[in-house]
RNA sequence: GGAGGCAUCGCCUAGUCGGCCUAUGGCGCCCGCCUGCUAAGCGGGAGGGGAUGUUGAAUCCCCACGUGGGUUCGAAUCCCACUGCCUCCGCCA
């Protein structure tokens, strides 16, 4: 039996579902416990992204609310059912009396719980807000204040070859690859075909992807497109980067950005035997992204595109594994970005630029000829236990039950990876070398 | 889309014309005990939150019978809405 198979036949039997509704509704973004003894690592946190610092004291706020108000609740129904027992037994006059102090009661009691819903309501709205910890030896900073921890491979020296290196759409053009001028025709800009060569480009890309992942333990998955509100929530997804996403409000579904949403998703209101960890899932899925963000900004070609299909690679693990985890799916995308001889760097991502989610994050950046310089290929996040508290994933060990850790990574972004290859491979007459690896998927050494 | 049925602890299940439910029993699981070993047997445990407290003690309370409301002094039990699943019909790749 393979790894793969194994896999899933474990996993079928030891799959626990929580379908308590508290647990849901007390999942946290940010450990409570955290928030009450140690504040000031949140706030550190905040100051790192560059994110309010005071929304730790309007939490701190909220949560002595939030007690105070359930605690006078909890009084006050306890003495409520203590007094409806008596007054099962009770007869005659003392049942009247009973009666009577209880009624009044009832109406305080209902008062103080609409009260602590309430206190409860404005808490988890807060802390919904709350992005991840950063680990605190992320690079400090913004946008451009990554650091490079590794550099491989060599940009190609054009110049020496002879030639000017042409950009990707002009070459898959020319090889009837890439149809853009179609894509706005049909669906409007930031959209294109694939066609003949590139079509049969991206399935020999999905493949080797796939069978490599298979080759490193990944169970396969295509899951869906499109996804409820919570799945989109709970992975972080409807906050600050609610704007780029796409929403359909006849049916209340949202279009994923990346598989990394049902991947995560597919899981929820789940306690995972500890046994059954890390799992390793490879999901194959569109992606679609509004990039509201980004008007004017790569609007040549296929670089930034409102639709792309994309091979993600996707970890549960417990908590103290994650750091460990995070550097194989580093490992995993560096080997395919080397399958294909790609030159590109590994960016250790900035405070100030991470997801919502992620408490640490490493880009690829592949080496793009015709603009001269890495852009981002590949992206892996830890996302520690921020996914699992919100989508209530957790595990049974030893210890109990606590939550996991989430993680993912691009193993392939078609349209990058396809732009990568014809950029760095392009020959001078206007032909494509097609990778050692690639060469038995798509039945070419040579596309022309 | 139309009609009907169902929803209790990991799984199966008792309870359903309101208070004795502090939710029954079985299986499986975990920890002890017992025992040449195993099995059996016996005892205990297994959700979330809060308070006092401790640092890996304990005690008390609240919540949890799909979800949310309602009726009532009191709801697993009655009423309403919603969700999910199952069956049948229709439509469809």
């Amino acid at each position: 039996m393979s790894d793969a198979r194994s896999a899933w036949s474990e996993q079928r039997t030891c799959e626990r579902r929580e379908r308590d509704a508290n647990a849901v509704e007390s999942s946290f973004v940010i450990d409570l416990k955290l928030l009450r003894t140690d504040p000031d690592r949140i706030r550190r946190s905040q100051a790192m992204r560059g994110e309010s610092v005071e929304l730790v004291d309007e939490l701190l706020a909220a949560d002595e609310a939030r007690r105070s108000t359930l605690s006078t609740f909890e009084s006050l129904r306890a003495e409520q059912k203590s007094i409806g027992k008596d007054v099962a037994k009770a007869q005659g006059d003392e049942k009247q009396q009973l009666l009577e102090r209880t009624k009044a009661l009832a109406a305080e009691v209902k008062a103080a719980q609409a009260a602590a819903n309430e206190a409860e309501a404005r808490f988890t709205e807060l802390m919904k807000t709350v992005p991840n910890l950063v680990f605190e030896d992320v690079p400090q900073g913004g946008e451009d204040d990554f650091t490079v921890i590794e550099t491989h491979g060599t940009p190609r020296d054009f110049a020496a070859a002879g030639f000017a290196p042409k950009d990707h759409l002009e070459i898959g053009e020319a090889l009837g690859a890439i149809d853009m001028d179609r894509g706005s025709k049909v669906s409007g800009s930031r959209f294109y075909f694939l066609t003949g060569i590139g079509a049969q480009l991206e399935f020999a890309l999905v493949n080797l992807a796939m069978a490599k992942a298979l080759e490193w333990g990944f169970a396969p998955i295509l899951p869906p497109a499109l996804v409820k509100p919570s799945a989109m929530e709970g992975t972080g997804f409807l906050g600050q980067a609610a704007q780029d996403v796409y929403y359909l409000p006849a049916d209340d579904l949202y279009l994923v950005g990346t598989s990394e949403v049902a991947l995560a998703a597919y899981h929820s209101d789940e306690i995972l035997d500890a046994a059954t960890l890390p799992r390793h899932y490879v999901g194959y899925s569109p992606c679609f992204r509004r990039e509201a963000g980004s008007y004017g900004q790569d609007t040549h070609g296929i670089f930034r595109v409102h639709w792309f299909d994309k091979v993600e690679m996707f970890v549960y693990c417990a908590p103290e594994e994650a750091v460990a985890e995070h550097q194989k799916l580093l490992a995993f995308e560096k080997a395919f970005l080397e399958a294909l001889e790609l030159p590109y760097q590994v960016l250790d991502v900035a405070s100030g630029d991470l997801g919502l989610s992620a408490a640490r994050k490493y880009d690829c950046y592949a080496w793009y000829p015709a603009q001269g310089k890495y852009r981002e290929v590949t992206s892996t996040s830890n996302c520690t236990e921020f996914q699992a508290r919100r989508l209530n994933i957790r595990m049974r060990d030893g210890d109990g039950v606590r939550s996991v850790a989430t993680l993912n990574g691009t193993l392939c972004a078609i349209p990058r990876v396809i732009i990568a290859l014809l950029e760095n491979h392009q020959q001078a007459d206007g032909s494509v070398h097609i990778p050692a690896a690639l060469q038995p998927y798509l039945g070419t050494a040579v596309i022309s």
